[in-house]
DNA sequence: AAACAAAACAACCGCCTCCGC
DNA sequence: GGCGGAGGCGGTTGTTTTGTT
């Protein structure tokens, strides 16, 4: 720590490599190696510190580096790694083929990271954020508050909550899903059975507002549908990543809520007068069971 | 077409770990 | 075991490119 480099001392040209730096330094390394960082620079004939060089090579001028766009694959296997990884670039980088670790890091910073937020997906934990329900929560009137006794009777504006919810939900289920496939590498997963009382598979359960909006693709659409059929084969619990599990045991759907617009959300519920009211959600594996209150009266 | 803002990308910086002495 | 040099890593900054008004 505190150790004086190459870099530190005066002189060293500094900023951004002109083409004729490059050649130089793709030459030198070709004939010689790159051996010594800190001797290359004068044996290849640079005014740059050894460390400029090297970052240089690695991150630019190597020629096994991938150029251009990431692919959904790519993109796919950084969120999955990142849940694991956190921000190990370099441990990210050595499963990606020609990618290097401040490529993935840019990547993340200005795409990724930006992505799952707008998903209400903290991209640190790659848990919901539950900031956003608690900010809902307090846009609430005060009259809807979960435990106020006459909140059954204003029934849309608590629905909107619901779909609120149930939206970030529904998001979230997409990016757990997804990495889970790729996890598992299975290519037509179908998830496990659904407990409670499914409403039914009409399509009017997957018509979420503003899916296309938040970067759904088609593929994933088609497996969503998939999640209001008939178990065919699920896979054993132990087959899930541990943040699955645990975001399934932590459903946050309110519960005093009623829901009389099933199309605006992906949640069917009966009612009885505003009073009580059962909501059932067909398609979220083990996270929305039916729900039946009885406690307003 | 120009000005400005936002996004994307390259490069730098400080700190850490490893390894030889 | 302690020290110091080299390389590596992650965070941050600076520059360039692209998009918008």
């Amino acid at each position: 720590m505190g150790k004086s480099s190459s870099c530190d001392e005066p002189g060293p040209k500094k900023g951004p490599w002109t083409p004729e730096e490059d050649q130089q330094l793709v030459q030198y390394i070709q004939q010689h190696g790159h051996g010594s960082w800190r001797a290359l620079p004068k044996l290849a004939g640079l005014n740059r510190c050894g460390k400029s060089c090297r970052l240089r090579w690695t991150n630019y001028l190597r020629p096994d580096i991938k150029r251009g766009n990431f692919s959904q694959d790519e993109e796919k296997t950084i969120l999955h790694l990142h849940s694991i990884l956190g921000n190990k670039w370099s441990a990210i980088a050595t499963h990606l083929d020609g990618r290097t670790d401040n490529e993935i890091k840019n990547f993340w910073n200005t795409h990724l990271k930006k992505k799952l937020m707008k998903m209400g997906i903290d991209p640190i934990t790659h848990q919901p954020r539950t900031d956003l329900f608690s900010n809902l929560q307090d846009l609430l009137p005060s009259q809807f508050q979960p435990l106020d006794q006459h909140a059954a009777t204003t029934l849309h504006d608590a629905a909107e909550a619901v779909a609120q919810s149930v939206k970030l939900q529904y998001l979230h289920q997409q990016y757990l899903l997804q990495s889970h496939l790729l996890n598992t590498g299975v290519n037509n997963y179908i998830p496990p059975p659904i407990k409670g009382n499914p409403v039914s598979n009409s399509s009017q359960y997957f018509a979420v507002p503003e899916i296309d909006e938040m970067g759904q693709d088609s593929n994933f659409t088609t497996m969503a549908s998939s999640l209001s059929q008939a178990d065919k084969n699920p896979p054993e619990n132990d087959e899930y990543p541990p943040w699955f599990l645990q975001y399934s045991s932590d459903a946050i759907l309110p519960t005093h809520f009623s829901i009389n617009n099933p199309e605006d959300a992906c949640c069917s519920t009966s009612s009885n007068g505003g009073i009580r009211s059962s909501t059932s959600c067909s398609y979220w594996p083990e996270l929305f069971l039916e729900e039946t209150k009885t406690d307003y009266d």
